[in-house]
DNA sequence: AGTTTGAGTTGCGAAATGCAACGGAGGCTC
DNA sequence: GAGCCTCCGTTGCATTTCGCAACTCAAACT
């Protein structure tokens, strides 16, 4: 497809991952695809009512979803006719880069108020803002940060921190 | 499938605020412009060599991002010929997506190791994981999430407002 | 058999993207 | 102040993607 893609892979040394996760999400659609998915659209034709999308850019931008493992195609058992798309392992971990999209368009937006809202099931209390922490899960702004190249960290004691699937653990290597 | 109705009737009406995000963020080379800013890229010149764009994408990119408060273009005093390009606050604040979608990219793209790496500038560690929290500050998984809609949330104790404020420091159990 | 439903595909015009060349104001050198 | 260089774009044109409407096609339903 694109030329662009193999450019960006390269680019600046050659070392991001956003390149590669854009590559996958992006595109026009993707973001709203995930999002009526996280809501519990499964269907082709439910996706095409609740967007407004046009049927052959769902149709593709489905089957690039799938190619990319961010959703999973099956055949329904009980109707053959239907398909029922389902976000997989890959997709759901994409939530909170959609989540923090959505708060950043919450705050900055003519006021939007979301709806519906993602909250905790223990106290059905809304989610607090997706922010970044440090590697003891401090919360960090913007001006406590630094760009540093991977080979000049130090390490530093134990850093293997919370979440189990977790990326954090970049320290060595 | 009555709730799903529900859910699906206030998507087409328009109450998310993930379009506004992806109105202002969703062209193709706005994420890597931004993150170009954010490694301290200010000049036409240097986001062109840097990212290969097309001159002129880049431009019409630029003054949309400046048309959406996302930078500021100022012409510099000292060499008008130079424009600088600069990260507003609301520009800052879409740091967590980008990091969150760059995370989601390094974990499940091919083992790319992203550089340069955001570290908390107080001990020159790695920043954790983007995640979700409760309105506590606990880390939330998928599978403790509801979708709630706004009108049946029961309040408790300190309305969350969502925005400005840091989150109590997390205990990280 | 005939109709409806679900999930796409096809054709074609409109828009976005990419490439290379050009423009023009500001600064530098002599 | 003439000539050259730098920085920030713009213009013209080819290629790619998007969007709409109509069409296909198999599986169900009546």
């Amino acid at each position: 497809m694109g030329k662009l893609r193999e450019l960006l892979n390269d680019m600046d040394g050659g070392n991001c991952a956003l390149p590669l996760a854009l590559e996958a999400m992006g595109e026009r659609w993707s973001f709203m695809i995930l999002r009526a998915a996280f809501n519990g659209v499964h269907h082709f034709e439910e996706f095409q009512q609740e967007l407004n999308i046009a049927r052959n850019i769902l149709s593709n931008r489905l089957s690039r979803l799938v190619d990319h493992g961010i959703m999973a195609r099956e055949v329904m058992a009980e109707d053959r006719r239907k398909v029922q798309y389902q976000l997989t392992e890959k997709g759901i971990e994409l939530l909170p880069a959609m989540i923090a999209l959505r708060q950043w368009g919450e705050k900055w937006g003519a006021g939007v108020p979301s709806t519906p809202v993602l909250v905790d099931a223990r106290d059905e209390q809304p989610i607090g803002p997706v922010t970044l922490t440090a590697h003891d899960g401090r919360v960090i702004g913007y001006k406590e940060l630094l760009w540093k190249h991977r080979a000049e960290l130090q390490p530093l004691g134990q850093a293997r921190v919370r979440g189990e699937g977790a990326i954090a653990s970049v320290a060595a290597e």
